[in-house]
DNA sequence: TATGAATGAGCCTTCATTCAT
DNA sequence: AATGAATGAAGGCTCATTCAT
């Protein structure tokens, strides 16, 4: 094939099973199956299994990194609105595969963390520090404490579906989530 | 070695284990040297390591519900905020195993969520369920949303901990959270 | 099968294969196939390869050491004669394993050997050194040059087998050979 | 990099590299990493690793024999003496890569074997045997034996030089073994 | 002439489980 | 009730070699 496409089709099947099974459950075998290459493709590459799981991370992170969407500029009250709906829509999609990562992450953190924490949650969690100081006019240090409450809400969503889905069955719609979410942040937030 | 002296000794050392490690990266060869019984007893004493992984589950999450606090009889507000942070206590507890078990769970549900979820979870959540509508009184639905709210900024701090350190470096004192958390939701319960 | 029936089968497959192919180029496949026990089985009796191959060596080293005859008290000159006989077959035995296994670890010696040196091999040694100095009178310092004449004369015949056989063909008698080394040592001494 | 520089790399690093782990525990990784050419690039000169080891083999022989000092015309006991020093320098001179090829094809031949013994050892060999007989004056069959005698002294101590130091701690100099060798010999020779 | 990419075979080891006692 | 022995499956990795350029 020309140029790597190996190991671009290595990169993408191994993000699919990392996601679902994690570093260590997921194979080598089953990885270089789905790219269709040899087994040996995954050593060549990227000298082993490890070294594949740090530039997977890294790649999807930049990946949804990239597709965030920039603020417009209406109210603040909107921006936050936007913010929880989209962020929401991201992490709960359930094929993305960065959601998964980075949830298997928080439990066992890898090296390749502290990277990711930096270069892609950071100015994330920047932004909406920002808009909750637009929002409440206050210190910095309650700003923080804000964005998380938010945060939390929205990850919840997230991290405890399964507890959810056997609690209440399925889902609300994305956008009455976001809607209640933000209402009830701004609630806080004036509080 | 008299009774079941080595059951006991297999659940404890399991619960470690499977909390360290998750179902599938934790060994039985592990977790019989930990417990110093024979390679095959964890066989012998619970079929296979899967069910030997529900049992330590179950137990962890009984004794976690045991330690679970009656609300008094104050007002809504105080309850919220003794329910809050004593959730947070016990969810930020870097030794508790069962918060690991749980967590892991999250990502890779096993088939023991269901039984978990149904007699562990769902009355801590109902009990919040009622708080929230004492506080608020508002609709069920619109008091599971809040409830889930609640929820989601204390778990945050379980979830996504890994990612707070490496932002904010030290965590603020326990006390401080719980009083930011009930104030938000207060407001947002009444928004 | 009863007693440590499987443990003996890999040692003794293990010896024959180790001595053919050296510690690196033997495969445990081969050694279970040979000993027709299950590949897991020298894992578990021996933890692994290496292990296996130190007691290999260690096991082979003591069968020779016991069979080695003991001196009887004729004459010097025929004890001498008997030692050179005795360990020109032992050493030629070209299904000696213990004499092949010896020979790898000349060239790449393994952390096996500090132990073989001291417990068989010094032994012998310090008994030809005793024989020289009998046959020849001599100061300890040249019984030793001496007695390293003598094995560097009867090792020829194992250490360079494959020239020899190259340049001469066929070996002549061992009896001949010994009578030769014997004579040519005899004069030597006395030089 | 003109000519066969690439060429000449791999033959020097393969001569390294096999001295040192032997036909079969060098990797053709190794010796190109040392080479600092290309992987495909052994296979591409040398058809296969097998080829290069062959080459290397006798490229070390010959430049072994090329430095084999030729008998001056002094007495046969000097010259014996010269020969006994110089082959017990060379032998056991640690850096020599045709000593250790050579201990290996010893224990494993290899297919490059017959036409050493033929071209490089036979003349040394036979040059032993016409001064054995010139000091001896005896029969070929019994000089044969006699120039045998001889290289086993001298290969003694390298063939054996790990149980050597073992049990003896350093060497004497190699004149004092040379003299030694030399005069056991004569008295073996005249016995 | 030279090389980056890719491959198929094979190796050692670990693991959960079962068997015989 | 408990255990030492044994097993079959699977996994990560290395290697010499070949291919296409």
């Amino acid at each position: 094939m020309s140029l790597n496409r190996t190991r671009e089709r290595i990169l993408d099947a191994a993000a699919d099973v990392f996601a679902e099974k994690g570093l260590r459950d997921a194979t080598v075998r089953e990885i270089v199956a789905r790219a269709k290459v040899n087994l040996a493709a995954v050593n060549y590459h990227f000298r082993d299994k490890e070294r594949l799981y740090a530039e997977v991370l890294e790649r999807e992170m930049r990946a949804v990194h990239a597709k965030h969407p920039i603020d417009d500029d209406s109210t603040p009250e909107r921006r936050l609105r936007a913010f929880v709906e989209g962020f929401l829509r991201r992490v709960t999609d359930r094929g993305s595969r960065a959601g998964r990562l980075m949830a298997r992450e928080m439990i066992e953190p890898t090296a390749a963390l502290d990277r990711l924490a930096e270069r892609v949650i950071r100015p994330i969690y920047e932004r909406l520090v920002a808009l909750t100081r637009e929002v409440g006019g206050m210190s910095r240090r309650r700003a923080e404490l804000a964005a998380k409450s938010v945060l939390g809400q929205i990850l919840f969503y997230k991290h405890c579906a399964p507890v959810v889905e056997r609690i209440d069955g399925r889902l609300p719609r994305i956008d009455v989530l976001a809607e209640h979410i933000t209402r009830f942040s701004l609630g806080g937030l004036r509080a």
